[in-house]
DNA sequence: GTGAAAGCGCTAACAG
DNA sequence: CTGTTAGCGCTTTCAC
């Protein structure tokens, strides 16, 4: 009763048959290999006639288990619905196709074992040729099966200490630096940073030295309590308890927030709203990474916008500089761009 | 000079030879096959461990090869980096990863050409075993290819016409009809509708008839021009040119706007700063899709919301029943999720 | 200029 | 309960 399914897929064989040459023939075309072997023009138009004839397309996976290389690469952030990473991985994926890769994205949701388990799955696998990493691993040491085998890899947005890979960053501590000094500057004295734990992750520390450099170069009375971890998975209920208990001391009463993040801010946003808290009369605001809420939002949040299409564009070309030309493992690319400092009324 | 590769990727002939046991063996303990095949206990373990001992991974290039099976599905939307879609793809990655699938994700711009593209790299040249489509495609036979072979594909967001393909969508018509009424009840009597283009899709097709049904049944004048096409690639001055004329005219002057969609919204709110159009005093304003923004806007936006939670798990939900029971042709699952309208300050 | 043949790593039919 | 074997579709070496 089932419809039959009539046209099967064409095989690099089913070319050669129906024109009655050999597959090594059919190869060389699709593979832009017959001006090397010296294939007449006539021929060559023959077979891409019957190619586009029947619609041939060759098979990835013969491919990939011929050559073992698969013209994929893996990307891993820790969130695609995060639209920081979303908007990197759109560049990734249009500047990978652009040279015939195409990107298996997958989620770590700040899980160090899951990540590892994505990387074995995509590397292993997969057959990625390549990995591009937003890392929430603590030791670089974890990646060193990968440095074993010389295996292309760039870390982007979050760096590892000593781990000797390329990697496509952001001026974490200048942008931090920047945003806590605008506080200080609109007069804050008690200035608290909620940033996502695990604190170890690189861009958090450098954005807690930001943070704590500004408060030590303008002479603010710095307290080990202001820096508070918000745990990834629950975002919400330590925003709101730790803001809780912020406002609510008599000495020394919270009148500067540094929202760590966009998720963070958000659910400062939120809490404000519900207790009426005044931004920026009774508490001045800003943030890391500049997302579409901030410029509309009453007040409009001042913020440390990324260079996101950066970000996406270097971390593919330091990629397929990896792919082509091997790793440097001595000397990786260390890119480190700029970030930029949005002022607007919450602070 | 260059770091020697010592360790290559052990293959299941490798841990047969050193147990000295058959690849047959090897591949039923992989693929779970030892009950069936009557495997003693301590055989499976001792194999089970050995491949622990050397790090095995099966290459799932030689097993797409072999058994055709890829355990990858393609998962095509108009925009990654659109929040909306990247919620969805993000269940959706989370949904195949518990049965052992891998999306492949990709953008389309909402071009026709391109998804055609994608989508046959992804069938025949990666070999996915389904697809989720958010498509773009006017109409149904374009798709043809993939039904005489009888494809899984299930269609998400956007259905097609004639497509007798399963779709899971969100009633758009209902949804755009409670947004018009909310605008006509607060007193607007010229409502403008601003639509994507191209407006053959099936989401636009379904919120323009919900408008008209609206602005119907309440007896307001409809005048064509009030629904206006905007534009994929030229959001922000198609919004802008339109509302300058709408704004200006002396008779039926603009007093209700309803955004097709999320990044419609942003830029008439982007309008309505830059030239201090007051929200809903001068102009009541409501936008189909919910995002954060709307939530913290000055005035909140009143919006559209669709259930992407259930989009996404629904959307797995009926690929994987094609995956593993065929396609249905005749009857298609059709699968229609509820909008909810939030009505906030600026309706 | 072109073709024959080997083999990438795996699975499954079949044999024992 | 376990092993032998053929072959998925492709690339590449070598031969003519």
């Amino acid at each position: 009763m089932n419809m039959k399914e009539n046209s099967k897929k064409p095989s690099i064989d089913d070319i050669a048959r129906s024109l009655g040459v050999s597959k090594t023939l059919v190869s060389m075309v699709i593979n832009n290999k017959t001006e090397k072997y010296g294939i007449s023009e006539k021929t060559r138009k023959k077979v891409e006639d019957k190619i586009a004839e029947m619609g041939f397309m060759p098979n990835k996976a013969a491919r990939r288990l011929r050559t073992g290389k698969s013209f994929l690469i893996g990307v891993i952030v820790p969130d695609i619905s995060n639209p920081f990473y979303s908007k990197i991985v759109r560049i990734i994926e249009d500047k990978a196709q652009l040279d015939g890769y195409n990107p298996m994205i997958c989620s770590s949701d700040e899980d160090s074992e899951k990540e590892i388990s994505l990387i074995k799955m995509l590397v292993d696998s997969q057959q990625v040729d390549g990995l591009i990493l937003s890392s929430t691993l603590e030791k670089a040491d974890e990646l060193d099966f990968l440095r074993k085998r010389n295996f292309p890899c760039v870390l982007i947005d979050r760096s590892l200490p000593e781990a000797n890979l390329p990697t496509v960053s952001v001026d974490n501590e200048q942008g931090a630096f920047a945003a806590t000094e605008t506080l200080i500057k609109s007069g804050c004295k008690h200035i608290a940073l909620f940033a996502i734990s695990p604190g170890y992750i690189s861009t958090i520390e450098e954005r807690k030295k930001g943070y704590l450099k500004a408060i030590q170069q303008y002479k603010l009375s710095s307290d080990k309590k202001m820096i508070v971890e918000i745990p990834y998975n629950d975002i919400k209920n330590a925003v709101y308890e730790n803001l809780d208990g912020l406002l609510k001391k008599k000495t020394g009463k919270l009148d500067g927030l540094f929202a760590g993040n966009n998720n963070i801010a958000l659910a400062c946003m939120e809490y404000f709203i519900e207790h009426k808290i005044k931004v920026p009369e009774q508490l001045k605001f800003v943030s890391f990474d500049d997302i579409d809420v901030f410029r509309f939002s009453s007040p409009t949040i001042s913020a440390v916008e990324q260079p996101v299409e950066e970000i996406g564009s270097w971390s593919f070309k330091v990629l397929k500089e990896l792919l082509e030309n091997g790793n440097n493992l001595q000397n990786p690319a260390k890119i480190s761009l700029p970030t930029r400092f949005i002022k607007r009324k919450s602070s």
